[in-house]
DNA sequence: CCAAAAGTGTTACCGCTACACCCATGG
DNA sequence: CCATGGGTGTAGCGGTAACACTTTTGG
């Protein structure tokens, strides 16, 4: 018997708006659906949390369980809860937004549902509100990624300026000038230089860099306006 | 029947970190837990979330009951879902915080539990995890009013820049140039000078001010640097 | 040697800070 | 007429944007 007896319950969800990048477009990874209803449609990577899980715990393990990466970079985004979103029992979800290394992300075997990448500007049809989930985290990145330089998480450990710039672009949508973007990021202090170039893209190379983890974290609040008048993207 | 029967269900609830500003002291409004467990325990203003609306709303709603207030300034702040936070039952809470004009607050006379404004650095134990909402409410405020003018919305309509000016000195615990405040704030072009002044706090007198909300409203998103190094403040 | 991308140096400008100074008025 | 808080003017500094120019190397 509840102590709370004049009270419902909810079901409680999360879901994952997982954010990659190939090189040239920002990429959204959305899974078919493996219950009812709605069972086979795009959705959201998302299950409900365990008895002995907090709601950032249980993002974490559906990541983990579905696409095999763990300490990836998630942020609690917000909580939807309209009464009808789910058909058919109240579910409550909490979304979350996750930046992983798209080359890192390898389908599991034991999947029984497809997984695919999507062009975040063109994905197919989304079941509920997956759809308003996609579009507040979008916002979010942008807002966010405007100030702290998050957005490496969506590259390789070892990555090049010049893939760090057409990441910015692709985000915002918008043309940087190489020259300031490389002083610009620099100046912050958090990456290394390799001794290795990448010569695929270009004749004379661009250096690799990594992101020095240790000052990331001390610094991870750090505010830097990477990009100008950030607020007219937060839409 | 449950639809999803391996699932269980939780409990849903909100609790709003309501902050006031009484010209000196940054204030949050405490109430006496009206029930079991820890009734009479001070706590956060919180309530379940009923089936026919969502958390927004039903924070919005927690908030009228308790303070008469309508329309306050209400943001979701994050999930709290540590499996063991209630010990009586596994109640997932969606925390809030809200910024009002604490002349505005009338203790409600259907109000059966205290209600008492404390100030935020020295208020009484709390129940369950209402301490790290305070904490995460307190670092989300500095984080936010850096970049976004919202902190009016803890002033009476019509308000003095050197009120506001001592406002963001409270929060943020520091000193600032009265002479450069007062452009810095002037040049949003969000306010509008009254053919009024304060004349209580100084002779020569102060003029009111007040938002305009239309301009408000369209520049929301705005970003403007009114603390320098906020990042600092985000504990 | 040319094209194309990476990266450096330099300049002009803008916005912010610091602070000298003026304003208004109650006592 | 002076003390006090409110407010304006302005000079200097630092960071950013713009862009001419150099470097590198595959074809």
């Amino acid at each position: 018997m509840s102590r709370y007896p004049d009270q419902a319950r909810v079901f409680l969800a999360v879901d994952c708006i997982v954010f990659g990048f190939d090189g040239k477009q920002l990429k959204i990874l959305l899974v078919q659906r493996a219950l009812e209803p709605e069972m086979g449609s795009w959705s959201l990577m998302g299950g409900f949390v365990f008895a002995n899980e907090n709601v950032e715990q249980a993002a974490a393990r559906v990541l983990h369980t579905r696409t095999g990466l763990s300490n990836v970079y998630l942020e609690e985004l917000s909580t939807f809860s309209e009464p009808g979103r789910d058909p058919v029992e109240r579910t409550v979800s909490v979304a979350f937004f996750a930046l992983i290394d798209i080359n890192k992300y390898k389908k599991q075997i034991t999947d029984d549902f497809h997984a695919e990448w999507f062009d975040i500007n063109k994905h197919p049809k989304l079941i509920f509100d997956h759809k308003q989930m996609v579009a507040k985290a979008k916002a979010r990145l942008r807002y966010k990624s405007a100030f702290h330089p998050i957005l490496f998480e969506l590259l390789p450990a070892k990555f090049t300026l010049p893939q760090l710039k057409s990441l910015y672009e692709e985000v915002y949508n918008i043309e940087m000038d190489n020259r300031n973007f490389s002083r610009k990021i620099l100046s912050m202090n958090l990456l290394e230089k390799l001794n290795e170039k990448d010569k695929e893209n270009s004749k004379r190379g661009a250096w690799y860099y990594k992101m020095n983890s240790k000052k990331y974290k001390a610094n991870f609040h750090a505010v830097a306006t990477i990009i100008p008048n950030p607020d007219i993207y937060y839409s």
